[in-house]
Order: C-alpha cells, then structure tokens, then sequence
RNA sequence: GGGCCUGUAGCUCAGCUGGUCAGAGCGCCGCGCUUACACCGCGGAGGUCGCCGGUUCGAAACCGGCCGGGCCCACCA
C-alpha cells in the first residue's frame, strides 16, 4: 500500500517558514513544550469520520487509580504506544483512548480510609451528602469510625476521589509522550461502563448465557464473597497429617489420614478406589465416625487415590474440590459446619446424634477452624482415635489472591456466565477464537490455550460485595415473603444503569421493597472483570454511540501484561464471542514484567523508591522510552539505568547530528531534499544502506518487533555519524568555492533525505527529539508525517552499493587508528600513507578516494595496495608535526 | 505431575529460517578539548556461546539428555 503512494516528505521539501536551527541544543524542557504543542494541536485527535477499515484501534488497558503507576506501567504502556505513533504515520487513524480502572478493592478501601464512610446498598441515597471526614489532613478512618452511606453516595464520592488520581496518571503518560487522544477518556465506575456491564449482562441472560445457580463454590472468608476460578492462587500452607480411627460395627478401626480433623463434623462418607485390594471388603459396609458417632458409608469412586494417605479417604462438605466431585457424583448429603465467617456454625447439626458427640460440637461452635481442629485433635487424643502424633506437612491451598486465609467452600447461590467450562462445544469455539487471535509474541498463546483447557466450571461473575456494578436484577416476594429467584424482574435496557437496592421495578412502588408480595433488589454485584471484561464496548460506544462502534469495532489491538491473559483477555472474547460472534480484536500484544538486578520481579517497594515521574525528570521521557523499546514483548527486562542514558545519548546525538547534517545550507533550501542532485557513489550508497533498514524496519514494526526496527535504525545512525558524516563533511562545506558544486550539493541532499528518513524511523521511540528537530526544518509534525517509504530513496540511491560506506569507513578507521598509536589527535596531517586494502573493499575505496582523505586529513600521498586480509591497514605513515603554538 | 520462556564477553543483550559470528552497547584500559556533540570522539583488551552426547562436510544456532534461572497450570485425603 504504501509503495504505491508518493513520499510527500520526499517530493515536496519545505520552502515556507522561518524555521531555523537554534544555535545550542538541548533536550531540556521538550516534553513540555512539545505537550503543550501537540495538545494545542490536537495531534492526537481522533477523526471519526474514518471509517473501520482507515482506522487502528486500540483497547487500552485502564490502569487502576488509587494504586500508583510504577515502571512496569510505564514499560509497557510505551510499547503500545509505538505501535500507536508507527500505525498513524503508516496513515492509519489510531484511535487510542485511555481508561481508569476504578472498580474493586483499591478504590473502595481508599474512599472508606479517606471519607470515612462504608457502602450499604440497603440505604437510601442522600442528596448533597457531606462526608465526616475529608482525607486531604492525610489520616485514615478506622473501620469502626466509618459511617454507613448508600452505594450511590460511595460511588460519587469514588468519583470525586479518583479525579485527583486520573490528572496525575494522565499527567505521568503526557510526560511520557503517549500519543492518545485525551478528550477520550472512560472509567469502568461511569454511569456509562455501568450501563454497558448491565445491558452486557441482561443479553446474557436473555439468551441463557447467564444463569444462577445454588452450588457449593470457593469462598473468601476474610472478604466473605464467592471467589473465581481466575482469582485463585495456590500457595504453600503448612499444615499436619493426623492419622484418624473411624469404627466399623465390631468396632475395628479404619484409619484415614487428614489434614482438616475440624471437618470430621460434616464428615459424609469415607471413599477409596474401586479397585484398591485393602478397601474390597469395606465397600457397601458402614462405619461410625469418631467422637461425633456419625453412621458413614464407605464408597468406591475412582478419583480415590490409593497412594494417597492411607488410600481411604473421608470425604467432608467441603474440605476440598475432590469432596465437590463426590459428594455430587455419588449425591451425598450436604452436611456444612462452616459458615461463611469461616467458624463453626453455632447451631449443632441434627444428624449428630450421640450426646457426647453433641456435647462436643457444643464446644466448637463458633470458633475458628484453626481453634476447632486444635478442640478435635485433643478429643481424639483423648478418646484414643487418633493413631500417633500429626506429622507435618506442607501442602498447597487455594487462596484468593488478594485474601490471606485459604479459601473455604460453602454452598451459595450465585450468578454465573458461560465461559466453556462445562459445555463442550463453547469451549471449543473459544480455542477456535484463541487460534484466531493473532500473539505477539506468539509462544503466549500456549497459555490462553491452557487456561481454556483447564477450566472446570463456568464463570461465576457474582461477588458478595458493596461497591460495585450491581445486577440489574429484582425478585417478587411471594405472599410469606420468601424471595422467588426463579422469575427475576429485569429492567428495560434504555433504563440502565440501574441501582436495585435503590431503584424500583416497573409495575411496583418503593414501598413494596422488601415486603411480602412486593419485590427486593439482587444484593449482589459484579466481579470487576465482567465489566473489565468490556473495555472494547465501553469505550467503542457499543451502547450509545453505535456509529462509533462501527468505526472501530473489532478492535485492531490489545496491549496487556501476561498475567492477565486469564482473566482480562480470556474474560473480553468470551463476552465477544457471546455479543457479536467475534473476536473483540485481531491481535494481542503481551508485555512482559520489568525485573530488578535480582532479577526478580520488580517489587512494589521497588518500583515506588523510582518513581516514573522521577525517572522522566531525571533522564528524560525519550530515553526512557527507548529503555522500554529496547525490550522485545513478552520478554521479561531488567531496570537499568544504564539503558535509558544510552537512549539519552541517542536522543541528544540525534539533536546534535541533526544540526550539523542541516548546518551547510539555509534548512529551508530545497536542495536539501532533492534526490535529483545525490550523485556521488559514496552518498548513494549510504542511501542505499538505509532503503534497506527502512525495508526491514518496517517489517519489523508490522510484526510487533519494535526492538528489532530500533536497533537497525540505531546502527544505521551510528555508523551514519561516525563515519558518513566525517567523510562528507569537507566536501559538504564546499570551503573555499563561490558556488556550490555538484559534490558539495549531492552531500547535503543525501544529508537532508537520510535525516528526513531517520527522523521519521525513530519517532515513534524518540517522539520529543524528533519533533524538536523536525521544527526546526519541516513543515507539521514528524508524528503525522509519513512512515519513510523505501521506494523514492530507492530511486534516489540508484543501483548504488551500500557497501561502499563501510569500505571508506574501514580505510577511515586506519588512518585514525596510526593517530590514535601514535597518540596525537585526529586534527593531526597525514603526509604520506599507504594503505593495504582487501580485495572485497578496493572499490568501495576507491569510490570514495577523496572523503576518505579529507576525513583523515592525508594531505601527502595517499597510494592503495591491494592485500588479502580482511581488515584495511595503514603502512608507513608519516604525521605532519602539529605546529607548535 | 503437565507446559512455556530462558542460560552467549564483568553487566544488559543481538545473533532471523545451520556455513565471514563469535557481535553491540555499557563497564574497563589508552589517547584526543578535531568549530555537531567532552551529556563527546578515536583506538584497544575481554568469551572453549551452561554441561554431555547426536545429526551434518560444517552448530552458539537442529535433536536428545542433564544442570541452572524465571513463569503458568494441575494436585496432594
């Protein structure tokens, strides 16, 4: 596409303007120049009058406010913005928003610590509420301290809160020279995302996507919510195998290991494998727990494993998933002695029947399970049921990954979407939509395909929790006031967001709340990720703006971190899939952590000691953007300082090379720029070096590989600096001559076309060193210029070979290696040098005889002989004294 | 237990589909204030490419095994 449209940049040089090249430059203050001039422009606007297939869209990840924005953000966060800045040169209309996460626990304890207030859905709203506390005197409320508040106070107080944390954050990534377009702008706590979340969630459950369920599920006692399969977090857990008597009729003990005596309670069933010899004759025989004297099955099934403990286990509600399976596959009774705090319930079940065994519940109940065990292990101690002391052990449990206790099961009823985990066909079409997906890099897939593979359940969305997107769900109270779930009461979607602890159902009136006959609200709210889980419709406008939506739906790009793929990622093509029977984007790109010297993952003590506004002041946005650059995706990178001062070096020598490769005529002349007037073998062959990094850079950006495109454009420039422009620059003066001559006019139009290209080869990674620059000459910005075309400097280069550059180069590198042996300065005259030059390079020397002696100031003879080695060498210098002062 | 990534100069990393690959930058040593740049330039020293086998005319690169580092998933009665 682009070979076929002219270079404009090429074609049609400046000749207005009284741009000029200041005399010193410096990197300082760019950033907020040129902020302020690209704002002022309205650089980065997005123009929605392109349609879907002139556009690339960007799915942004909203960073969390309330938490602070550490390296990590600002590594990956440049890597997409790249991609943004090379797509709109390559003439695409980028369309790049930018989201505020300000869902979930961060946010809610923040507002609770800073207004001292708690969300109680149950309460109504109150206009122009004042909190009791404002946290601007910097001291935290104490949960005892906070006053109770509806959920839409909470809300709008998260509102107010978060508007101090976005104008930093947005202030942090204007530092950083994101190019987004900052007029949009959305937060997954808006009325907006809310309605979407909503509106998402009712088609779910209008086509049966979305279901409820009573099941026993994972639950967070601390937080006291059902927990996601995506949330959990195996850890190491100590804990200690006690080796237990249960009692057959004739009082023969069986012994079963177990790490959780505290559950022998809610004991239902002891279960060995079908075919293990020891337990034949057990099978369809009972046996009487210990202490409680519950009369128990003893069952085959073959998810026993005979290698396990003592190959018999006791199967609980629920110590673990295992206990699930069993007790749903060989419908056992449900008998839960733990509740949703986490302690023993207080009410002694019905089905322990012995007085002792009651009596002993009695001491148990409420306490914690860890208290419990510590009651039950001294029972059977003391009743003679447990066989030696515990043994130690450390095992793995389930934890939430924010909760420091391990997750407990208990029966609830939740709301769950269908994300393939029990239906066959679903999870099929959503490998097929992972296969679809194109990765970058591409070995991340393997990890969607894994977590899709491994589900074991469908995607339960319901959370126990205050603050939050609510179901828009209400239920009928019958007559006795019992709640009927089976018919909920939906709203009309033009209704949404809707709030049901506060808002009332068509058809009924607020005073019905709550009574029999009347109605009640869904107490519940949304996991995070179901409305995460539609950023793309959030911010594309599927709701109320569907015009937009079709302009940049499905989405070209999803930058994200790799921890998240099972999540995030997985989480928006299931609602994709499900809504539009699409992709939610063609392509994800997968960043990777930034690690410190320990190589560890950058630590959040770490990260927050560098703060990533500091490191922008001290070493400037575009070196520190060419750290992040520096790194491929999905590879993990080190924090190093010394990278980002190289990119300073880089940043700087680009201001520095720029003004002098624009010293040797008016900038503005369009001699600079006319390819026409590039006749000397030595300049096309740089040209001809560069056609092929813009070919491969080029390619390198379109596969994802931004690494890749800046080291050929790094190496080009160097070389370009050191041994280019020191052989041109005699000859580009033009010392001495009236006029100019077409030597000294083929140098500086090869000048002006390599950094017009170059400019625009590291603009994406050096945005305020090539703007500046590019002031100073060019028309516009470099950031809406073209990306460089190989085909106008392929005809400008001609059939020109590229190798001539390094071949002057390397007979350069002689003459100054004489110098630097001889110790004296390269300003010192050479007299008389004979240089042995490989076959390969003779004429490449020979092409540029005469820069390479005005570079190396050769002032006497100059003779070649050709030689077999590979590098040039200088023989028999002589140097020229420097005269003495 | 299953899987992914990774191990190249002191450091951070390139080496793309096996044949100028043994490279770059930083650091180090030496030299040079050369009118673009001393936030610089020039020159130089530094590695049996984790280890052991195999395939091949030829392997840092391909295959197998082992060791080390990072990570994901599953599981433990």
């Amino acid at each position: 596409m682009s070979d076929l449209r002219p270079d404009p940049a090429l074609s049609t040089p400046s000749t207005t303007g009284a741009r000029e090249v200041p005399d010193r430059v410096s990197l300082d203050g760019v950033e907020e120049r040129w902020d302020a001039a690209w704002s002022a422009q309205d650089l980065y606007g997005f123009d929605r009058s392109k349609t879907r297939d002139e556009v690339y869209s960007i799915d942004t990840p909203p960073p969390t406010v309330s938490g602070s924005l550490h390296v990590g953000h600002v590594f990956s966060y440049t890597h997409t913005d790249v991609v943004a800045r090379f797509q709109r040169m390559r003439g695409r209309e980028v369309f790049y928003p930018m989201g505020w996460d300000d869902n979930g626990l961060p946010t809610e304890r923040r507002v609770q610590n800073y207004y001292g207030v708690r969300c109680d859905p149950t309460l109504p709203y109150v206009p122009d509420f004042v909190p009791p506390h404002n946290g601007t005197d910097g001291k935290v409320v104490k949960p005892g301290d906070q006053v109770p508040v509806s959920r839409r106070n909470f809300v709008e107080l998260c509102e107010v809160l978060t508007v101090e944390d976005e104008r930093q954050f947005e202030a942090l990534w204007r530092r950083l020279g994101l190019s987004v377009d900052w007029s949009m702008t959305y937060q997954t706590v808006s009325a907006e995302s809310r309605a979407v979340a909503q509106q998402a969630f009712l088609r779910n459950l209008a086509r049966g996507e979305a279901y409820q369920a009573e099941a026993p599920g994972l639950w967070d006692v601390t937080f006291q919510t059902a927990v996601a399969q995506a949330e959990l977090e195996a850890r190491d857990y100590p804990g200690a195998f006690h080796k237990v008597a249960f009692h057959r009729e004739d009082g023969a003990p069986v012994y079963i290991e177990t790490t959780r005596p505290e559950l022998l309670p809610a004991c239902v069933a002891l279960i060995a494998h079908p075919d293990d010899e020891r337990y034949q004759h057990l099978f369809g025989t009972t046996v009487t727990s210990p202490l409680f004297g519950v009369e128990l099955p003893v069952l085959a099934h073959p998810a026993a494993e005979p290698d396990k403990g003592a190959g018999i286990a006791m199967c609980c509600t629920f110590g673990d998933l295992t206990d699930v399976q069993w007790w749903r596959e060989l419908q056992l009774p449900t008998r839960s002695v733990v509740g949703r705090d986490g302690r023993i319930v207080r009410d002694t079940p019905d089905w322990i029947g012995s007085e002792a065994g009651r009596a002993l519940f009695g001491e148990l109940a409420g306490k914690t399970t860890f208290s419990a065990r510590e009651a039950v292990v001294a029972g059977l101690r003391e009743s003679g049921d447990l066989d030696g002391e515990p043994t130690p052990t450390q095992r793995k449990a389930n934890f939430y990954e924010k909760g420091d206790k391990p997750l407990e099961i208990v029966t609830s009823r939740q709301w769950y979407i269908r994300n393939g985990g029990r239906d066959e066909q679903l999870r099929e079409a959503l490998l097929a939509r992972g296969a679809e997906l194109g990765f970058a890099p591409d070995f991340m897939r393997v990890r969607y395909e894994n977590w899709v593979g491994g589900l074991n359940g469908d995607w339960l969305v319901s959370r126990q929790r205050f603050f939050g997107v609510p179901f828009p769900v209400w239920y009928p109270l019958d007559e006795q006031g019992e709640v009927d779930h089976d018919s909920p009461i939906l709203p009309s979607e033009d209704l949404l967001p809707i709030d049901p602890s506060s808002d009332v159902p068509a058809g009924y009136t607020a005073d019905q709340r709550g009574v029999p006959g009347g109605f009640v609200g869904d107490p519940d709210i949304m996991d995070t990720w179901a409305t995460s889980s539609l950023t793309p419709q959030i911010v594309g406008g599927w709701r109320s703006d569907p015009d937009l939506f079709a302009r940049v739906f499905p989405m070209d790009l999803r930058p994200q971190g790799q921890d998240i793929i099972r999540t995030w990622l997985f989480s928006t093509v299931v609602r994709s899939h499900l809504e539009h029977g699409s992709l939610p984007w063609t392509q994800a790109a997968i960043s990777g952590w930034i690690l410190d010297p320990d190589r560890k993952k950058m630590s959040k003590s770490k990260g927050n000691v560098v703060t990533p506004m500091g490191l922008l002041e001290e070493h400037g946005s575009d070196a520190v953007r060419y750290w992040a650059a520096s790194a491929r995706l999905g590879t993990d990178a080190a924090f190093e300082i010394g990278q980002m001062k190289i990119g300073r070096r880089l940043a700087i020598k680009v201001l520095n090379a720029s003004k002098f490769a624009l010293s040797f005529g008016s900038p503005t002349e369009p001699v600079l720029l006319d390819p026409a007037l590039v006749t000397n073998p030595l300049d096309r062959a740089m040209l001809a070096g560069l056609v092929d990094v813009v070919e491969k850079a080029t390619a390198a950006l379109e596969s994802y590989d931004h690494t890749r495109a800046l080291e050929l454009s790094e190496t080009f420039f160097w070389t370009f600096c050191d041994d280019y422009l020191e052989l041109v620059k005699d000859r580009a003066y033009g010392a001495g001559a009236t006029e100019v001559s077409a030597e000294t006019a083929s140098a500086r139009a090869a000048l002006g076309i390599a950094l017009d290209v170059l400019l625009r080869l590291f603009a994406p990674v050096l945005p305020f060193a090539t703007e500046e620059v590019w002031s100073w000459w060019r028309e516009g910005s470099v950031h809406r210029a073209p990306w460089p075309d190989a085909a106008p400097l392929r005809a400008a280069a001609g059939d020109a070979d590229p190798s001539v550059v390094a071949a002057a180069g390397a007979a350069l590198a002689a003459l100054r290696k004489v110098k630097s042996e001889a110790k004296v300065s390269m300003r010192t005259e050479i007299s008389a040098v004979r240089l042995a030059v490989p076959t390969a390079l003779r004429a490449g020397v020979d092409a540029a005889l005469e820069d390479v002696r005005a570079a190396g100031r050769v002032v006497g003879t100059l003779t070649l002989a050709d030689d077999d080695g590979e590098q040039v060498v200088a023989h028999d210098a002589e140097l020229v004294p420097a005269a003495a002062v």
